[in-house]
RNA sequence: GCCCUCGUAGCUCAGCUGGAUAGAGCAGCCGCCUUCUAAGCGGCCGGUCGCAGGUUCGAGUCCUGCCGAGGGCGCCA
């Protein structure tokens, strides 16, 4: 068989290509301007040093106002003031001369400056969301372009994409996303384990049923199997078929998840291109490889791991470690300039030696990333389903995403942290019931479809923003929208920097909330609604759409017109 | 024994790298359809943040030690 190492054409490079002007995408400026003057107050007031670093959160309850700073509290020593006297006078010089937008400064609580602003913020806010649309807006260029390699599920070519499998998919796919929005240059890859005894085990079970016999205690024990089996055309080389068959499943289940790699990399083409000789050189002439007990082993206690590691076995056969090494060094070689790996918690204790391997060849050890993923528990029934390609139990991907569809899955999953192990409950995920998070967030993007829908019937046509009265915009629920709109970017660079997508879950709902309640309490025409308080709201509406579909974007997730 | 992750409402989970009275969804109970989709909105109920110390103006968040859950610690992959 061939090396299959079929590289994919790029991702849509033109579109990454807008290479974002830093102001753009960048966090409100209403937090920068009050940082600002928060620093010339203190300046004024003498405190020396003025901290580089003033700052500001939008507090929890409204009644702190709509920014908050505990520079009095951190700065109280620097002083020589109590927090709440500094606090006051810094309330006090801020009043006299209030920055853009500021209703009032109040000093509250052990010495928090609280700033109350007009309304007008928002409609700045609103402003930047329509006027930057989804390209635009929420896009901090954090990465300015570093090729970044992200590599994610990576499961042996010996049967279908499972249940398990999913969690690493969807997580992987999404960080892809993130990373991309954020000024990276994002590579996808999916590594294939095609070497060793698993694969073997693999034909010989398709080539025990092919003959309706049982396979190896040791084999797969799969329905999957016995149905592959059926399909194998007669005097095949079983192990390529059944590679080919296992690829080829676990590509196109993938893809109906909206998951598609650059580059599927074959551990066989490492020992046909000499790469895995090469690296086992590389690290000799580093001086971390030794013979021992007719082995050869990786000094990885040098590099922080608990016990060095066998590179080439006494019989002369690699360990999985070394092929794994040298594919780390081909991504690097090949130009990815960080890599992220996406491990199931099962692999863990693996980190340190790689880690170990690719210091010793001279990467710092900061461009290796991996970030782990924890178990998923599958219920059903309330009773946990046991995963095991092994012995057959298994819930193929596949047949989540035929009852529900990629939407429902990828949200699911992608609900939560990845550090905490995830119950899915396959009654619920398989429930087209509203318990579903995916329908309330799209209802939302449904609903704006809607009214887009509804005034284009009454002939009412969303004027240019400069012609439009946001000042109109007052309502408690518009405002929650736009407050919500505001914090995007923020959010965006935060699940960014932490590799943490599920933050993006969290906003979507946020935002689907703030917008079903705007759509329940404010209509965008109809009675008692001015000509212009319409055109005000269309805004508003563009702009939650925007946000919406920033959001889904990122996660893989569609946003249907209607449903 | 050592390492990693987790322990927050009946259930599933957030909690912005230390902030103010700890949040959301679901489940349960009670309301709201003559307007753009009720797959929606509002209200009520629900908490010793596993336990014990420590750090400081301030701890669910940081440190230490216990307890509990899951996963690792191979010349397996």
């Amino acid at each position: 068989m061939g090396v299959a190492l079929p590289v994919r054409p790029g991702r849509a490079p033109a579109a990454r290509l807008g290479v974002p002007v830093p102001s753009e995408g960048a966090p409100p400026v209403v937090r920068d301007a009050l940082a600002e003057s928060l620093r010339d107050a203190l300046a004024a007031l003498g405190v020396s040093p003025v901290p580089a670093q003033v700052h500001l959160e939008r507090p929890a309850r409204r009644e702190h106002g709509d920014w908050s700073s505990n520079v009095a509290l951190a700065a109280s020593k620097a002083a020589g003031r109590k927090p709440r006297d500094l606090a006051q006078e810094l309330a006090d010089h801020l009043t006299a001369a209030p920055p853009p937008h500021v209703e009032s400064v109040e000093v509250a609580g052990p010495g928090f400056v609280n700033f109350r602003l007009r309304p007008t913020w928002l409609h700045d806010v609103l402003r930047d969301v329509v006027e930057q649309g989804t390209d635009t807006f929420a896009r901090p260029d954090l990465g300015h372009g570093r090729k970044v390699n992200v590599e994610f599920v990576s499961a042996n070519p010996t049967g279908p994409v499972h249940a398990g499998h999913a969690r690493g998919a969807t997580y992987g796919d999404a960080l892809a996303r993130l990373l991309e929005r954020c000024g990276h240059d994002v590579h996808r890859e999916f590594y294939i384990n095609d070497r060793g005894v698993q694969m073997d085990a693999f034909a010989q079970s398709l080539a025990a049923r092919k003959t309706g016999g049982d396979p190896p205690e040791n084999g797969y024990h799969g329905q999957y199997i016995i149905d592959w089996a059926a399909e194998m055309p007669d005097g095949t080389d079983h192990s390529a078929w059944g590679y080919q068959k296992a690829l080829d499943d676990q590509r196109e289940v993938l893809g109906r998840l909206g998951v598609e790699y650059d580059t599927w990399f074959s551990e066989r083409s490492l020992v046909e291109s000499g790469a895995i000789e090469e690296t086992l050189a590389d690290l000799r002439a580093h001086g971390v490889a030794y013979d021992a007990d007719g082995a050869t082993w990786l000094r990885s206690t040098d590099y922080g791991d608990d016990k060095d590691r066998v590179l080439v076995k006494s019989d002369g056969e690699l360990t999985y470690l070394t092929p794994d090494i040298a594919y780390h060094r081909e991504k690097f070689a090949r130009g990815a300039e960080q890599l992220i790996d996406v491990w199931g918690a099962d692999h863990h204790g693996y980190v340190a030696r790689m880690r170990a391997a690719l210091q010793a060849l001279g990467h710092d050890p900061a461009d290796f990333e991996v970030a782990i993923t924890q178990m998923v528990r599958l219920e059903r029934h309330g009773v946990e389903v046991k995963i095991s390609k092994r012995t057959g139990d298994l819930i193929e991907l596949r047949d989540l995403l035929d009852e529900v569809g990629p939407d429902a899955v990828r949200l699911t999953y992608l609900l939560q942290s990845i550090d905490t192990r995830q119950t899915v409950d396959l009654d619920l995920i398989t429930s087209k019931s509203m318990d579903n998070p995916v329908f309330y967030v799209q209802y939302a993007h449904a609903r704006i479809h809607s009214i887009e829908k509804v005034a284009r019937e009454r002939g009412v046509t969303r004027l240019p923003l400069v012609d439009v009265d946001l000042g109109l915009l007052v309502h408690e629920r518009e405002l929650d929208v736009l407050r919500t709109l505001s914090e995007l970017p923020d959010v965006v660079e935060l699940a960014c920097n932490e590799r943490a997508p599920h933050k993006i879950t969290a906003w979507v709902r946020e935002l689907a909330g703030a917008f079903h309640g705007f759509y329940h309490d404010c209509y965008v025409m109809g009675e008692g609604v001015s000509a212009e308080l319409t055109q005000a709201r269309l805004a508003l509406v563009e702009a939650s759409r925007v946000g919406l579909a920033i959001g889904l974007d990122l996660l893989g997730v569609s946003a249907p017109e209607s449903m």
